[in-house]
DNA sequence: TTCATATCGAGAAACATTTCTCGTTATTAT
DNA sequence: ATAATAACGAGAAATGTTTCTCGATATGAA
């Protein structure tokens, strides 16, 4: 017996960065059509409504695995349970968190992680006026607990939301215990070993396409003499 | 004379929007270098320190317009001019602000949008009790009177920081304000007239580009059986 | 002064992603 | 029961992005 034919084929699809960042758009917007009643769905129809070619639809959404019925579509509940299988959502990671500014506050109050199975299971600081504070249900600890708690808790998962200026001894703080990801909202580059994935989350980097595609519009002619 | 002779040759070049997402990236890294004294810098030292092909690294800069000298690299400041330059980080882009929640307050509290040449001249919210506050400076408004504000303060750029049930309905005035991009933070995908930009800032989306690389090395082997 | 070297700039090649095309299949209407 | 249609799936083509290659040039050493 192949290994396809069994009935939860799980194989190890692989998803290019494009389409792994569209794939939780598509999630929301099946959440939302779900809640209004809608059993199936086509590509057509999730492209029209996001914007999207509904050949592009298809392919990002194979890769999760779900297989859809020709003239009808997708199961919109099927389709759910696949990107969240797939995007790894059932099974919860556990996440430190280092920076209780505005940003950091906002990440922690944020309810949407726990439904992407991410849960920040501690909140870290260097202000000793916050240390001991609670902020959202969650104490907040001195930051040079960090990497010992870290390593005890098997803790993988590292969320930087403190200056650029401290990023990178927060950063260094997270690998000596033990992180392997490191979720990057301090506009600085981290020097850390190539083990440790590092994924950048820059405001200025959409701020920037948004500019240039108004500014492009927006005749930015130049005069010719 | 042709166009390309004039001093300040200011061509119309297109960026790719892979090349756009890193440009504030190199900003803010020689940013850094400048500050550590340091005058020039080459793609090689660029592509070392920020993990990235130095071929990759020239291409970019290339479309700001710079030229760089062989053996030697790229003045840094000039750099930096024609990075801001083409970025349109010079003149400012006055923006309005819906949502004061804590991403709101956030954003408001950015000190760095400054010198992205982004000003929130406005904030707004439909929480009775926010009505009439401040944060960060800014009094918030009811945003209701948004559209008309927007209208007469001749706004074109938008951000939405409320939640996705809210950001239609926002959406909308803003549109209705003559508000011509919109920078989205609710995970919604918004229904407007094809002429009016959007850029989505999903949080879900670097996280699932995260968890699928934290997923891949961290052996989701299948067992053979 | 001449040579070796580091780096730029531009075009070519390789690779990745998106879009197109076509054959197949389930539903609905005749 | 049959035909028309909407939509899937898979492979091909087109497009976009990254990486490679090579000639030119400025600096520093012999």
């Amino acid at each position: 017996m192949t290994k396809e034919q069994t009935e939860g084929n799980k194989q190890e699809r692989v998803a290019s960065e494009p389409t792994l960042r569209r794939l939780p758009t598509y999630h929301h917007y099946l959440k939302t059509l779900a809640e209004r009643g809608r059993d199936v769905v086509s590509c057509t129809h999730i492209g029209n409504d996001l914007r999207l070619d509904p050949t592009q639809v298809r392919k990002d959404l194979a890769v999760t695995g779900i297989r859809g019925l020709p003239k009808v579509g997708y199961r919109i509940d099927q389709l759910l349970a696949c990107i969240e299988e797939f995007l790894g959502w059932n099974n919860t990671t556990e996440a430190f968190l280092a920076g209780t500014g505005h940003l950091g506050q906002a990440l922690l109050g944020y309810e949407g992680f726990k439904r992407y199975g991410l849960e920040i299971v501690a909140a870290f600081d260097s202000d000793e006026a916050k240390i001991g504070t609670t902020v959202a249900g969650h104490k907040i600890l001195p930051v040079d607990k960090l990497a010992n708690l870290a390593r005890r808790m098997k803790i993988r998962l590292g969320i930087i939301a403190v200056p650029a200026a401290a990023a990178q001894q927060v950063a260094e703080a997270m690998a000596e215990g033990g992180i392997t990801g490191i979720w990057n909202f301090a506009p600085a580059a981290l020097s850390l070993p190539p083990a440790i994935l590092v994924q950048n989350e820059n405001l200025a980097s959409g701020l920037a396409v948004l500019s240039a595609k108004i500014g492009r519009l927006s005749g930015l002619e130049i005069p010719r003499e």
